[in-house]
DNA sequence: AGCACGCCGACT
DNA sequence: GTCGGCGTGCTC
């Protein structure tokens, strides 16, 4: 008789996505398990009929109601994280009404997941001629069919595939009838550790008597072993010539060489051979403004001066170097740091300076990573190996040991919102883990998101930090706006440049330097429709104008990748006068190849960029001169650093004007003060040109005038005036739904329920229902309920009324975004 | 998520 | 009367 199991009772979250599965599950844990779990282990329990993985998410007091089932196995050594983690995945899920699961999800190590695999099989011999025989119904037979056909046996997956229709029920009258029975498995890990075997030279010295006796091939290996600096990898000394297993393994036999296993760290960065052009090494003495950065971060992190800065620095002011100077000293006083970039990809610059300057202290995090990089990169800042990581968003749930800062670039930038649950702002969370662990927040932008700025201003525990002037003295770039209603345009009326713009092109070209021009469209040509009764293109599935794309000859929509070749006749009255209207970058450049045809232009954006490699080389080849125009859309706008850019032309900043979106004046005065930005950097001073129809908008005005404060005091108001945040939170909930009635119909739904629930919710409202801004998407219709309230707290209450009183089948409709970025 | 159960139209 | 589709409820 085993002794009876100690009794210990462990709390475990299934990982499998279900609403109904939020909430941890009791299990006993065996004596053989006691030692060995703990919270944040990855175990398999039973549940139900299966047995499913799930996280340890703590201790269990007694709870005799339900007959306790006892956890079956564990299924990786280490655990997945610890109380911290575990604290940090409760908030995010709880802030962002989110489950615990996709909290939990964004702390573990990446890859640890195991997915079911759920094989079905022909029991004994069992054939098709007898289902023939036996006369079976067609889906029975078709399913018995394809599992001989595939030798007896097929996974769920693959068999689903080969059988048209619904199989639950088609599988369990075959399995009750023993004719299948089926079995689940578990995946393996979606990433692992991985080892290498290492040959080292033994401690029985080379002169021992057994050399004497040694062969050819054994002396060559030892010698091959000796010359690599007495280890090396197996694998390699395979590649010897005439060395094969069988010699390895006698010297090891003979105790001459020893076996070893060794972690390797894939290393992402290995591969990349040659850095941008334009990094120079060594470091730039620091500006008085850069020196008072500095100090205060200090402060911070000493607990003398506030924790959270907001370093507001012009562009070109050497924000970067400040973040360096700092992770610097965090690292040397033996801390760890996050360095948060919208997209790696795009800021590759940045990424190289920190490379430069940290080596192998330093791991990167980003989505262009395999599983296993992924992995051995998190591993490494669990383990301590590397104390810095820079990453997009995720990031910022990097176990960083002994966290003392965290950087958040550019901090404006709307790719700091994780657009699947769960919903969680990284900025958020930065802000909450430097809270928890004492950690300094430095957020860093020309141009700060207003909510940012606003609780900087107002809020406890900030400073705000200007860094005022470029460093070397380079005075900022000179603004122009050109009204569009107004301005000259040459004889071609279809030329989308005013005169001044092009003068400038030309004074810019002539003059050997370099220019940049921002569109933010992307395409040939943004709208075509039927002159003759007026239809435009649209998509099908999302009801928005489909785009002309010159390369490709084809019809694309943005927002589903649907894409049609360009009809000869209208669909609608089969007139075949069709108008192409509407700018993207490809037909500017085009227009602008016509009028310039001496000079040189690059065009980029995420059609010139998609493949691997492409927005590097095109980026070398601006900064190496080898083209001189770089036209695009706002990635031409992003952090790059060209000191030849003297002129950057802002070909329409209206298009974002007149987004539905409270957000709309911000973005593009950010968007209009980044593209500023680009010019003048180097020696020469930079200029630009605003081309706009709404020369008055505060917004332009003010990037005009590139000054951020003035334009943050007008937003401020606005958002005071209208109730927008930071004044208020909100809640947006969209209803998705192939039928329209019934999204439409949820919607009401939720206003009316939420309406009649203010009563105990005063201060909030109840905003809708309305179409979604894209009221059809990817062929489903999207309508959207807002929930305004004073603070988070409030609406958050109110959301959760709300939902309580949902079925799981409406919750299945909804998405909720806490703290919405994108509303559309 | 996966599974069972139960209800329903529809086809032998 | 089965078959198979779907909605609902449950899993320590």
């Amino acid at each position: 008789m085993g002794s009876r199991d100690t009794g210990r009772l462990v709390q475990v979250l299934i990982d499998r996505p279900a609403r109904a599965l939020d909430r941890p599950f009791t299990y006993l844990l065996p004596d053989e398990l006691a030692d060995v779990v703990e919270v944040g282990s990855y175990v398999l329990v039973p549940l139900g009929r299966q047995h499913v993985p799930g996280f340890v998410v703590g201790e269990a007091e007694a709870k005799p109601e339900a007959e306790l089932r006892k956890v079956l196995e564990l299924l990786a050594p280490e655990p997945a994280f610890g109380p911290s983690e575990l604290k940090l995945a409760e908030w995010v899920a709880q802030r962002y009404a989110a489950s615990l699961l996709d909290g939990l999800r964004c702390v573990v190590p990446p890859g640890v997941g195991r997915r079911a695999e759920r094989v079905v099989r022909l029991v004994g011999g069992y054939r098709t001629e007898e289902a023939l025989r036996q006369g079976l119904t067609a889906r029975r037979l078709a399913v018995v069919r394809a599992l001989e056909d595939a030798g007896g046996a097929l996974s769920y997956e693959d068999l689903s595939q080969q059988v048209a229709g619904g199989l639950s029920s088609v599988l369990r009258a075959l399995e009750q009838a023993g004719i299948i029975e089926r079995e689940q498995a578990l995946s393996g890990p979606q990433a692992r550790e991985q080892w290498e075997q290492i040959v080292r030279l033994g401690q029985r010295l080379l002169w021992s008597p057994v050399l004497e006796q040694l062969g050819r091939r054994e002396r060559k290996a030892l010698e091959a072993v000796q010359t690599a600096g007495g280890a090396m990898p197996l694998r390699r000394l395979l590649l010897v010539p005439d060395i094969g297993r069988r010699t390895v393994e006698r010297l090891a036999g003979d105790g001459l060489i020893v076996m070893e296993r060794r972690r390797v760290q894939r290393d992402p960065l290995a591969e990349r051979g040659t850095e941008l052009a334009g990094t120079e090494s060594g470091r730039p003495t620091l500006t008085e403004a850069q020196q008072g950065a500095l100090t205060a971060i200090r402060a911070g992190a000493t607990g003398a001066g506030p924790r959270q800065i907001l370093l507001q620095g012009v562009t070109g002011s050497g924000k970067t170097e400040v973040y360096l100077r700092a992770v610097e000293e965090a690292v040397r006083s033996g801390c760890g740091a996050i360095i948060l970039v919208p997209e790696i990809a795009l800021t590759p610059l940045l990424t190289a300076r920190f490379q430069q300057r940290f080596g192998r202290s330093l791991v990167l995090l980003h989505s262009g990573l395999s599983h296993g990089e992924r992995l051995d990169a998190w591993m490494a800042l669990r383990r301590g190996q590397a104390p810095v990581v820079v990453g997009a968003r995720s990031a910022v749930f990097a176990p960083v040991q002994n966290l003392g800062l965290i950087v958040i670039d550019e901090e404006q930038e709307a790719a700091y919102k994780q657009e699947q649950a769960p919903r969680y702002d990284a900025r958020a969370v930065a802000r909450r883990r430097a809270a928890s662990t004492g950690a300094v927040l430095v957020c860093g932008s020309a141009t700060p998101a207003v909510e940012t700025c606003h609780q900087a201003k107002e809020g406890p525990d900030w400073v705000v930090i200007e860094l005022a002037e470029r460093i070397d003295q380079r005075p900022m770039p000179e603004v122009e706006i050109v009204d569009l209603r107004e301005a000259k345009r040459d004889e071609d009326p279809d030329f989308p440049l005013s005169e001044v713009l092009e003068e400038r092109l030309r004074e810019c070209l002539a003059a050997d330097q370099q220019a940049i021009l921002l569109l933010n469209r992307r395409g040939f040509s943004t709208f075509v429709l039927c002159r003759e009764c007026g239809a435009s293109l649209r998509c099908p599935d999302c009801n928005v104008a489909l785009v002309f794309h010159y390369a490709s000859k084809l019809m694309r929509c943005h927002h589903c990748g649907f894409q049609r070749p360009v009809p000869e006749v209208c669909d609608n009255c089969h007139g075949t006068n069709i108008a192409f209207l509407g700018l993207g970058t490809e037909k500017l450049e085009d227009q602008f190849r016509r009028k310039f045809p001496e000079a040189r232009p690059a065009r980029l954006d995420r059609d010139t960029t998609s493949r691997r490699g492409a927005y590097d080389r095109i980026l070398t080849d601006f900064a190496t001169g080898k083209t001189n125009v770089l036209l695009g859309t706002q990635m031409v706008a992003k952090g790059h650093d060209f000191p030849s850019v003297t002129l950057v032309g802002v070909v329409n900043a209206d298009t974002g004007l007149n987004f539905p979106d409270f957000r709309a004046a911000e973005r593009t005065f950010q968007l209009v003060t980044q593209a500023a930005g680009r010019a003048g950097r180097g020696d020469a001073p930079g200029q630009v040109i605003v081309q706009t129809y709404n020369p008055d908008h505060y917004a332009l005005r003010w990037a005009g005038e590139q000054d951020y404060n003035a334009f943050y005091q007008e937003e401020i108001q606005q958002r005071k005036d209208f109730g927008y945040p930071p004044f208020t939170a909100l809640i947006n909930l969209t209803v998705s739904a192939t039928r329209e009635s019934e999204a439409q119909g949820l919607a009401e739904e939720l206003v009316k329920k939420g309406t009649e629930r203010l009563a105990e919710h005063e201060a909030c409202e109840v905003l809708g229902p309305a179409p979604a801004p894209l009221s059809q998407l990817r062929g489903r219709y999207r309508w959207q309920v807002l929930l305004k309230g004073p603070d988070l707290g409030s609406v958050r209450a109110l959301w959760e009324e709300l939902a309580s009183e949902l079925s799981d089948r409406q919750r299945r409709r909804l998405t909720v975004d806490v703290d919405p970025i994108d509303m559309m």
